[in-house]
DNA sequence: CTTGCAGTAATTTGATCATATTTTGGCCGA
DNA sequence: TCGGCCAAAATATGATCAAATTACTGCAAG
């Protein structure tokens, strides 16, 4: 009897390697904010913690930091980079790049069934910005735009996104521990509506509100 | 005293990491068409021919992989990736969305001598066209365009640019080989005459005729 | 007598490799 | 064609070496 927890719809190896494991905790740590910015982290000191052979955590930081998600300190420590004004707006330009155009093409392959997938998503992150639940605020906005970007069936374009998500993420979760999720608008129901309506311009529309409003969010924390 | 052969603006380590040698050598290989897209990759394979342990070569395979340059096939193969219609549409988008605003950044920035600089450098290209060294006009054309970027003083644009370049390098070599240089135009002189101006417009819109122009040569090469 | 500093020792960390273990693909025979 | 065996490759660990940071100790100056 495998651990079937969840449906799995792609047939994952029962037993994924380790480098894997831990390539997935620690960027679910680094995106959802369990590291702290500027906080450094040593290949040992993984090891022990997750009790797993220094050969699989290399692979892994080789690969996060390839993805942008840490950093080098020259001096022998690795750390979630510091965003600063500059980093923000580099961020900023390539996310309204890119990511209306995920939208855009999103919008033309959205079935019913897929907004209101997305919905379903929406309507627990508002939840979660009631509660003042901020871990969950960040993972179902993460998954909003993971699934929404998953039906532009564009490959390289959502992997790179991802990766700018990995530079962003660990900011976003520093805003919110300021000023909590009171006012965090939500513009995905402008998104939402124009996938139901199938209407690109309008959905790279909304989204492009949304990078803007969020990156806004990011550059008012970070002074 | 210490082996001051160039200057070394950072102070770089004498000896490089085993795992950097690799990930460089495995890089400019990918990059400059010595590796056929689709051709497989072993670990010990490339451990044997590089005489090195495999945790280096794991860690730079694991860190090419990240950036785009390499794909694990599934069944227990590594290759370049192999561009179809759709990858060459996405690289395409990406590429006008992002490199003109490098163009852009640069000529805001770029001095005289930085000019001079890149006319040299797309002096070699022309005369390697002229002499029909594909393996030189490569390496010149990749030269002239991160030397370029680097003027921008973008870091986060210039690394994701440079992943950009990882993934249809290798595609840009075997078009050459079908077609020969000859009849590669060079827009490179409009991006120059841009940057001497220190007219941002223009070098950005200089650059996008240079990508759509390299994107359209790779297009016509894959069917 | 206290304090700062330099030089050295000790510990920590990173890098690499050799080896053991597990998985997988291919091949052969039924 | 199918099932199982074999070989090769990938994965993972721990040991070893090197480098660097940290801690310590003793000396000298205020």
């Amino acid at each position: 009897m495998t651990d079937q927890t969840t449906l799995d719809v792609v047939p994952e190896p029962a037993r994924l390697p380790a480098h894997e494991r831990v390539y997935r905790r620690l960027r679910d740590q680094i995106l959802f904010g369990e590291f702290e910015p500027g906080q450094p982290v040593t290949i040992q000191g993984l090891t022990d913690a997750l009790g797993v052979g220094m050969t699989p955590v290399r692979e892994a930081l080789r690969r996060l930091t390839a993805e942008g998600a840490l950093e080098f300190l020259g001096n022998r420590r690795i750390a979630v980079p510091v965003l600063n004004a500059q980093a923000v707006d580099e961020l900023t330009f390539t996310r309204k790049a890119l990511e209306p155009e995920l939208a855009r093409r999103a919008a033309q392959r959205a079935t019913e069934d897929d907004v209101s997938q997305l919905t379903e998503i929406d309507a627990r992150l508002d939840a979660a910005i009631r509660r003042g639940d901020v871990k969950r605020y960040l993972v179902e906005n993460h998954q909003f735009h993971v699934d929404l970007y998953s039906l532009a069936q564009a490959p390289i374009l959502t992997e790179i996104v991802d990766h700018l998500w990995l530079r962003f993420g660990p900011s976003l979760r520093v805003v919110c521990g300021q000023f909590g999720t009171r006012n965090l608008p939500d513009r995905h129901k402008d998104v939402l509506t124009a996938l139901s309506a199938n209407d690109a311009d309008a959905a790279a529309r909304a989204m492009e509100g949304d990078v803007v409003q969020g990156m806004e969010q990011i550059r008012q924390g970070l002074m």
